[in-house]
RNA sequence: GGUGGUGUGUCCGAGUGGCCUAAGGAGCACGCCUCGAAAGCGUGUGAGGGUUUACGCCCUCCGCGGGUUCAAAUCCCGCCACCACCGCCA
């Protein structure tokens, strides 16, 4: 949610960078039904103030005349009544449909975020380099013919879109994820294992309802009830977590993090560079989230890609950072930097975290403060994710980067102990 | 799932229709006292919104949402959460 006041405020300001990710004429128009609803919510409010002033008045003479045994004045209550449930049916109204207008706005790029869609992310960083394969075998292939996943029983089970990690890919997926746990917790970050069903007043928290509400897998009130859906990422849990909560800013920046399962349904239809276990409707990953001071922001926007830029680097894989134009980043942020890994058989990189700067856009929606140190006014946190990482991608990319001539696979140095083997070979 | 109980401010806790503009206590902050501290005394102490150059003034909030009434923390209805017991269950 954007802050109405910087509308009303620098309403160019908001409208240049809106600019960015929608059409220009469409956001002149929407400030617009914005400013005059303001407008109207504002003078409404105005007056039911006055009007319930004036009767609480009443109530209290009326009061104080029994009280002194005197006859009460007679009141106006029977019309007043009326006309303030009318009033206040009004408000009601204009205040749902200013959240609603509001909540479809999406967050204003930052400044070093450019317009323009994918074709307009810019590469930022590089490390390592593809490595040299004869003859590249694609992730789905070397899975088959290491018995890693079993996509046909996958299918079988949920339908088009799902598969089963087994043996050793099952063990390799785990261990991943536990490497990673591992990992964020010693960089500082608080380990949370929040519920996977969620209330729908999270998924508005977070950003994604609205507008994505149709993106998400929705229970209905006949199997939970109260209507939750399924997380589409750990983020919208841990926001909701702290929903209409003051944070102690001693404890700024707070950092957390998650694994959940992701849900998500996905577009139907398949991509050639989407197949294995690079895009579906349920995958594994670990979130990482912090809750910042504004000023904090920047910096914790860097330590968090460095952070999940360190993890691939330590599992030995060739990526790239880039960061993303305002069309292709998700509309609850400021900025989003994507890391992508290497695909030897589609010859793409391929994202393996997002990590973004929420501003305070996500903590204006789910009303999370902190209080201004020394003063006694709250103020919005800033919001950061990002993935570390999403381990149904990095299985791939492991697979396609360390495969050997005779379609083994070398493990990454730092799971092998877990793993209880440095090489993975065709059964 | 059933029955009963409970839900008040940062916390404990009083309040069953009208000076509740929420008692009292604890905590916290500041001041007095003190060499310093404790104790004691005094003052202050929530959130959201409207209005104002500002000081301030005003409105809303006693789990949430409706209703009754001139007037609701208090009465009525629905919901939610927690606790206890019963049932069911990995």
């Amino acid at each position: 949610m954007l802050d109405m006041e910087l509308i009303r405020k620098d309403r160019d300001a908001v409208a240049s960078a809106l600019a960015k990710r929608l059409d220009p004429a469409e956001v002149s128009q929407a400030l617009d039904e914005l400013s005059q609803l303001d407008q109207q919510r504002r003078s409404l409010i105005s007056e039911i103030d006055g009007e319930r002033q004036r009767r609480k008045a009443e109530a209290r003479a009326y009061a104080e005349a029994k009280r002194a045994g005197r006859e009460p004045e007679p009141t106006v209550a029977e019309a007043g009544r009326r006309q303030l449930a009318e009033l206040e049916t009004e408000l009601g109204q204009v205040q749902d449909q200013l959240r609603v207008r509001m909540s479809e706005l999406p967050n204003l790029p930052a400044e070093d975020v450019v317009p323009g869609g994918k074709e307009a992310n810019r590469v930022v960083k590089t490390f390592g380099e593809p490595p040299a394969i004869e003859k590249v075998r694609d992730h789905v292939e070397l899975s088959r013919l290491l018995g890693l996943v079993d996509h046909e029983r996958g299918v079988k089970l949920g339908g088009s879109g799902f598969w089963m990690y087994t043996g050793l890919g099952a063990r390799l997926e785990w261990a991943l994820v536990n490497w990673l746990i591992d990992q964020n917790i010693a960089a500082g970050y608080e380990f949370l294992l929040p519920p996977h069903l969620l209330l729908e007043t999270a998924g508005f928290a977070a950003g994604q309802f609205p507008k994505f509400y149709d993106d998400v897998y929705h229970l209905g009130r006949q199997s939970a009830p109260r209507g939750q859906f399924l997380l589409p990422t750990a983020e919208t849990a841990i926001l909701g977590a702290y929903q209409n909560e003051i944070l102690d800013t001693t404890k700024l920046p707070l950092k957390v993090f998650a694994y959940t399962p992701c849900y998500r349904r996905e577009a139907a239809g398949s991509h050639s560079d989407e197949r294995g276990t690079v895009r579906g409707h349920q995958f594994n990953k670990v979130e990482i989230f912090q809750f910042v001071l504004p000023e904090q922001a920047d910096a914790a926007l860097e330590a968090m890609v460095t952070h999940a830029e360190g993890l691939v680097e330590r599992l030995g894989l060739h990526y790239q950072r880039s960061l993303l134009a305002a069309g292709d980043s998700s509309a609850a942020m400021r900025k989003t930097l994507d890391i992508e890994v290497w695909m030897p058989s589609t010859g793409k990189y391929k994202e393996v975290s997002s990590v973004s700067w929420g501003g305070d856009y996500q903590a204006r929606r789910a009303a999370i403060r902190y209080r201004e140190p020394g003063g006694k006014q709250t103020r919005f946190v800033h919001t950061l994710n990002g993935s570390a990482l999403a381990t149904s991608r990095l299985f791939p990319a492991i697979l396609e980067q360390f495969q050997q001539p005779d379609g083994s696979v070398l493990v990454p140095e730092v799971l092998r102990d877990r793993l209880g083997t440095d090489r993975l070979t065709p059964r």
